[in-house]
DNA sequence: AAGCTGTTTGGTAGCGGTACCATAATAGAC
DNA sequence: GTCTATTATGGTACCGCTACCAAACAGCTT
């Protein structure tokens, strides 16, 4: 009925309020409108309040496809975790998420499932959103997904690792000195006897080889190792600690790769009657917030995770907005906590 | 040196490749690239071929945020949770974000906080991306985001509730059913004295409403009802079980919002010496993977949240892709998991 | 041979914004 | 009063891709 411009027209498009429509309204520019909203300095109070009272009165919502393409700045980030069902990361993706937020910025996640192949494919994906950084939850293999990063020149943060070879910035901490200081800490307590419970992860592996060498070079023989794969679970921990009880029974300390492993651990033990840590002392390794309240209280490594999420924001957001950020790498360190089980 | 076009050029873009120059060094026009990639069965063999090669050659990735702009999809699904840490969603989350990557679509993930305020922000920043759907768990209030999803034409799916007047799409289950059979179910065991401990959040509360008015209509009295507000920790739910033991020390039964407050009941109760589930039944909600692995094993309301992710993005992608999905309405249920606290 | 169908390719005009440049209007300098 | 800065607005041409339409070119009818 009312429909004018007979045959053409009312074909593309999403039929959403545009910046024109609101433009139109106000009595302005399209490109004055978008001043209003995006560099508000530049405009006249009195402009400035034609617009706004336009996007009011039509429920205008910025399209960021477009701005983004226009402007080159998608105001996007992206994130790999290897996984988030109480995972470790998940602490520093939500710092992160939440200081990006508040920044203007959203967050893309991806979940790799600890598949260095699944994680080539997530990047590939996620390149083509052209974010504005890459977080990353650890260090980046060399191979064709870094190759394409870096010439993607998206600013890359890799975080929850140290190396010398960073793609670009880094916020991390040594793993190495993780395995070799939890030496250290069991041996004070008087330790001789050393287990190592480890999923099958690359860093979970540095940890415990450095462990194992710190024990080896001070002589107390080599450490037991259960590499329980996939298992990541509590119940891979409570039937790793079966083995441990098994093959070595004389074993007095415990340091797993993940709370979750050790709590299986725990469980094992005190369902075997075993005292911990009178008889045996087990030792986590990520802090996950509910441990410390429970009984007994987990010994572990902590991690501050939400630091590295909110200091990653911060890397990601002045690099999106063209400043150079310095030093690009940070060694966020890590904390002993001995509690009741050591 | 080498710059042609003197003055002019080299100043907007981002200096990737495009489509352009694959088609380009194909010997093809823009558009037969873009078929060859997106729709091949409309393009020769060897046009293809080239064109695959052009794309191998230059490292060629599609900037989506263009392809978007101009089809009008931009392949991209939202998700709001209330929070990631150790939340009872993160299974959903993690089915959602897989079943999605698999079809070729990303997920932009929203963090409410528990807070209406904070979501209503999150969903207007999350309109402007015009992703192709909206995945929310829970319940979206009415109020402005309401109104500006509804207009938006964004198709949407609530999830991990039910409710007679859906925005859209609906995948979820009764809490008050839950309520009830618990009630049920923990009287069937042969217990009388009630209490409840609960988070500060609506659904949470009407669980706890069904519960109580179901004991209370059976003749079991008034069930103490321990409100824990935001400490939905562990250490929340050991305060709260202290509060019961204080002020009804003849609870038999406690059923608790979620697992953690429930483990953190079990911890105060053994801390206390109280054996369970001999003096004391105690029941979960939402079956966090590890619990089923703990001595004892706790008691809890299975909610089959990989499912709503699977089924969830299949709803949402169905209606990215023009098609209508029916029923839009789906109640996956629940199960309640008699354990060793029970 | 003309007409019809189906397949393969290309041209054009956007999608909805913003960068860049130009212009108009006002203020300050001399 | 003219000239230059400064501020406020607008025009235009894109960003990189795809929808839509048109055309070229077979292969088959009749």
């Amino acid at each position: 009925m009312d429909e004018r411009t007979p045959s053409r027209r009312a074909r593309r498009g999403s039929g959403a309020i545009t910046l024109r429509d609101v433009a139109k309204l106000a009595g302005v520019a399209p490109i004055t409108a978008s001043r209003a909203l995006n560099t508000p300095a530049l405009v006249s109070d009195e402009v400035r309040q034609k617009v706004l009272d336009a996007v009011q009165r039509t429920g205008y919502v910025p399209n960021r496809m477009a701005g983004g393409l226009a402007s080159s700045r998608s105001r996007l980030i992206a994130a790999i975790v290897p996984s988030t069902v109480m995972s470790v990361f998940m602490e520093t993706i939500e710092s992160l998420n939440r200081n990006l937020f508040d920044a203007g910025y959203q967050l893309m996640l991806g979940q790799s499932d600890y598949s260095a192949a699944h994680e080539e494919l997530l990047l590939e994906a996620v390149i083509g959103r052209r974010p504005d950084g890459i977080f990353l939850t650890g260090i980046l293999q060399p191979g064709r997904a870094r190759t394409r990063l870096l010439a993607s020149g998206i600013p890359v943060l890799e975080t929850w690792d140290l190396t010398p070879t960073p793609i670009d910035m880094l916020i991390g901490f040594s793993h190495l000195d993780i395995g070799r200081e939890v030496a250290t800490f069991l041996i004070g307590k008087g330790r001789c006897r050393f287990a190592l419970i480890r999923a099958d992860d690359e860093r979970a592996g540095r940890r415990a080889t450095a462990f194992a060498e710190a024990v080896a070079q001070r002589g107390y023989g080599d450490a037991l190792v259960i590499n329980v794969g996939d298992a990541r679970s509590l119940k891979g921990g409570r039937e790793a600690m079966a083995r441990v009880l098994r093959q070595a029974p004389d074993t007095d300390a415990v340091f797993c790769s993940s709370d979750l492993l050790a709590l299986g651990a725990m469980t094992e033990a005190r369902a075997q009657g075993i005292s911990i840590p009178d008889r045996i002392a087990v030792m986590g390794f990520g802090d996950v917030p509910f441990l410390a309240d429970m009984v007994p209280a987990l010994s572990t490594v902590r991690i501050n995770g939400a630091e590295m999420g909110r200091q990653g924001a911060r890397f990601l957001i002045e690099r999106a907005e063209g400043r150079s950020v310095n030093p690009g790498i940070v060694d966020v360190g890590f904390t002993i906590v001995d509690r009741d089980t050591t």
